[in-house]
DNA sequence: GTATATGCAAAAGCTTTGCGGGTTC
DNA sequence: GAACCCGCAAAGCTTTTGCATATAC
């Protein structure tokens, strides 16, 4: 049974059948798709309905088993929560990188507390684009 | 003349009237409306349609005039870009309150930097609560 | 056996777009 | 006067929802 799937049975979701498939696509997802592409990848020799997909997708978003992001577009994107990470956009290719740095996360901290809040979260998404030697020379 | 409307004049948009409307609507904002809200304000006593409200607010952000952001819903929020500055939300108020550090922007330069990376820009988002006495005497 | 999830299809946002006429420069 | 923008209305997308049936526990 996979981790996500363990993670259901715990917080009392059922599983179901297109549940499952839903969570294999995610678990075995290296991008983050969107619901409608979950719905593709998920419907291989298999009928889904559409609408069971975002029903899926929103109960485990509240279950905290998955995680939602809309980046800077409109559809909504989903991902399996690992380490806290963030996200890294490369502005020439779009690719996206995680990001994962602990250093950030206090001072993310830090900036909060100065202005009398206590951190809960925070999501960062970064632009950058790749070094090049000339970047190493050049005073950017 | 405001602000904005001379920026759009130096960008070559014409100055409509629904534009002026819009950037009035905007610039006198302290919240972060969508789409809708702004053509809600924009037509007291006057009629201007929302598609053109969309087709002007696509242009000012392609022209650097606003900035769009997405927060974490469906819809898209707009807003004139003062100083690089990023966004906290309270999480038991859904206030958003503007954060501007440029302690963070060091630190995410150099985690950028650690992946080999230059930094273009970056959006934060942070989720927070007030700070009460308790979490001043507690080690959350 | 019962509560809950699914499938289907319709509907509900939000956003874009084609077209003819009007406005800005 | 020419280029561009607007109003209107329709269409495109993504996401949600009502209802009868099927399924997981």
């Amino acid at each position: 049974m996979g981790r996500l799937e363990i993670l259901c049975q715990e917080r009392g979701l059922r599983l179901t059948r297109p549940c499952r498939r839903v969570l294999a696509v995610v678990e075995a997802a290296s991008d983050h798709p969107s619901a409608q592409e979950i719905h593709r990848r998920a419907t291989a020799g298999e009928r889904i309905a559409l609408g069971t997909v975002y029903r899926i997708l929103n109960r485990l978003v509240i279950a905290g088993i998955l995680e939602r992001h809309t980046f800077n577009g409109g559809t909504m994107r989903y991902e399996a929560p690992q380490e806290r990470h963030h996200h890294l956009i490369d502005a020439r290719t779009g690719q996206i990188v995680e990001l994962a740095d602990r250093r950030l996360a206090a001072s993310v901290e830090r900036a909060a507390a100065r202005l009398g809040y206590r951190l809960v979260d925070f999501k960062l998404e970064v632009t950058a684009v790749r070094k090049t030697l000339a970047d190493r020379e050049t005073k950017a």
